[in-house]
DNA sequence: TATAATAAGTGTTGTAAATACATTTATTTA
DNA sequence: TAAATAAATGTATTTACAACACTTATTATA
């Protein structure tokens, strides 16, 4: 079969937004770059789609490479193609982002990168167009956690109602009120009220809650209405 | 400055999935491919992406070829890299839709291509993944028209009730309440009522309304609620 | 061992938004 | 002038949301 002569190619990358909650704020997991250009810099965990997989199969692979992790959240964000994004040789990039359980990482924890969890709200100069990659990942996770029940994907198997919240909190940055945010949650069915309560983050303790597995798969793509309106968004 | 070696390049394309309305149905502008292979058979309009330009811009580039206009409404829908997509040779699409008054682009018809709209609900057979691209598509613009005020996009500049409410039928392929369709949108504030009507459909005619342009530009990210939820939803 | 401190858990009520629903009006055509 | 067609409009009911305060369990300390 002829080839198309004449048009030019480019590198193609994927790179990854890594988000994580250590119960009190949302993190990004970053790396020290280990190739030239900027090397040394930090930056997002990327690296060249390959000649016979996709976009999908190539995040999941540069996420596992870090992580160690498969079988996570993972959701294919934009592609970047600035011309001069990469001042080395044009590139464009399919970046994705992920929702990974923190401590699950901490299992798994690979060295050779140098990672390091930043606090979304200080993260560093990142390299290339990389911190305008964390950006829109931040906002395109606000946006679908607004309306989707994703952020459990984030938390350890068992959590409580108090740090399921201050997870929503911390990502809309903003303060819900516990009685009726509780209410909300509850009502979607999606939660299993476990017998044992967690005593470190209070004297009272609260009680741990565990997905419906079932439902929740069911549920992925229903819709939610956990945040209050007229706090997040401008409705017309 | 050194060159990422033995990395592989790869094609880039853009293609465009442009949606009109007509009144009566949604439809998808198409053309019949001019290159090999697959020459000859219905396909989105596309090209490679060129040394100089992002992806935005390839995307309004291509769109400008096909039907001549500028300044419309576009956004990127999704990369598409399956490694055998394009059977000749390895190529990446970055996918976008674009959102035309169909008559705009009557005005500024481009006969090169043997473009032709289509329903959206009688596509024909199209090549590669480009029904794959086209499923997407609609699907996104559901999801986004039933939050955010685009749909006016399709619309000529002066249109009446029954048009609008008609454009969302059939994109959600429900019927709604005639007068609890015109208080939500009345509530929005976004359109002006005009003093003459449109005959053409009925004998009593339907009163124009046009787009408050300040406030439909200052709206653009707001949250809307035209859409009965029961009807389009499983909500949690 | 009583008291203070801390955070978790829970219920009610008012308000606003959404839905369901039917009649009147303007115009054309027979 | 009667019939047909589609547009325009109002109200009552239901439901969803937000605002709000007290009680409970536990630990530390006076």
């Amino acid at each position: 079969m002829p080839k198309y002569q004449k048009q030019f190619r480019i590198l193609v990358a994927v790179d990854c937004i890594i988000f994580g909650f250590d119960g009190t704020e949302l993190k990004i997991l970053l790396i020290k770059r280990d190739l030239e250009p900027e090397k040394g810099k930090w930056s997002l965990m990327g690296g060249f789609i390959t000649e016979k997989e996709n976009f999908d199969r190539g995040g999941a692979r540069i996420l596992k490479q870090l992580t160690g992790l498969e079988g996570v959240y993972m959701e294919q964000l934009h592609a970047f193609g600035h011309p001069d994004r990469d001042p080395n040789e044009r590139t464009i990039s399919v970046a994705y982002f992920a929702l990974i359980d923190i401590h699950q990482y901490e299992n798994q924890l690979s060295s050779d990168y140098h990672a390091e969890w930043f606090p979304v709200k200080k993260i560093p100069k990142l390299v290339f167009d990389h911190t305008n990659m964390v950006a829109k990942a931040r906002e395109r996770l606000r946006y679908k956690s607004a309306f989707h029940p994703i952020l459990f994907e984030l938390l350890p198997e068992k959590f409580t109602l108090p740090q399921l919240q201050s997870l929503y909190e911390g990502i809309f940055d903003t303060e819900f009120d516990k009685r009726n945010f509780s209410r909300k949650i509850q009502s979607t069915k999606l939660l299993v009220k476990q017998k044992d309560k967690d005593k470190e983050s209070s004297k009272k303790g609260a009680y741990y809650y565990k997905l419906d597995k079932r439902r929740y798969a069911a549920n992925l793509h229903a819709f939610l209405n956990i945040i209050p309106n007229p706090v997040i968004f401008n409705r017309l």
